[in-house]
DNA sequence: TATGCGATATTCT
DNA sequence: GAATATCGCATAG
């Protein structure tokens, strides 16, 4: 699998959201290596009010402000992790949250971290991602383009079609079209009426 | 499928 | 004290 490298990324946070449709998010573990297909993620861009880095550079959030391609993981709602992609340039708060994945490799790894069978379940929704496959806190900051226990690859195979729609969870900046997804997979999460 | 609700910790006001 | 880039379970249709 070709590990994707930084020069790959969109140097835009809204066309980097897009261009992650269809890669690889690849994390080895003690148990094993797991991965998945990236089939829904949101962009959140600098000055956006929506976003995590809006408040300003403050400890919890560096990882957005550094150039893109590391992990920014926060802790949400007191049970639940979710990763980003961080972009833009140094300095500049963006980044790009991944929202579902398809499973890949490392299915009975990813059903024992989730306690659950069903495929579709496992990692829909950013919560679950960040949970099946064993993502926390200390993976914050590591980069996506270097070898390490998380990194990016490309597509596994041909993307269907990219939709796009507003975001999901957030009370401010509501309109703007900037979750992008795999039209129809099943692996994506929310309503119905933005899943297809 | 949709809606409602509780759980739970960290951060911000 | 309130809010939060969520999830799983319960219930209704």
């Amino acid at each position: 699998m070709r590990r994707l490298k930084r020069a790959d990324l969109s140097v835009d946070t809204a066309a980097l959201a897009r261009f992650l449709i269809g890669k690889t998010l690849v994390r080895d573990a003690a148990e094993g290596r797991t991965s998945g297909r990236i089939v829904e993620a949101e962009a959140y861009v600098a000055g956006d009010a929506s976003g995590h880095a809006y408040i300003g550079q403050v400890d919890r959030n560096r990882s957005l402000f550094l150039r893109r391609g590391p992990a920014y993981v926060y802790f949400i709602y007191g049970t639940h992790f979710c990763v980003n992609v961080s972009g833009e340039r140094p300095g500049i708060g963006a980044g790009v949250l991944l929202r579902a994945l398809e499973p890949i490799e490392g299915l009975a790894i990813m059903r024992a971290r989730r306690r659950t069978h069903r495929l579709t379940d496992l990692a829909r929704g950013p919560g679950r991602l960040a949970e099946a496959k064993k993502i926390d806190r200390g993976l914050d900051g590591i980069d996506l383009c270097s070898r390490g226990p998380l990194w990016l690859a490309g597509e596994v195979r041909s993307p269907l079609p990219v939709a796009t729609s507003v975001r999901i969870g957030i009370s401010k900046e509501t309109t703007r079209l900037l979750r992008f997804y795999e039209a129809g997979n099943p692996h994506v999460s929310g309503p119905l009426a933005l899943r297809k």
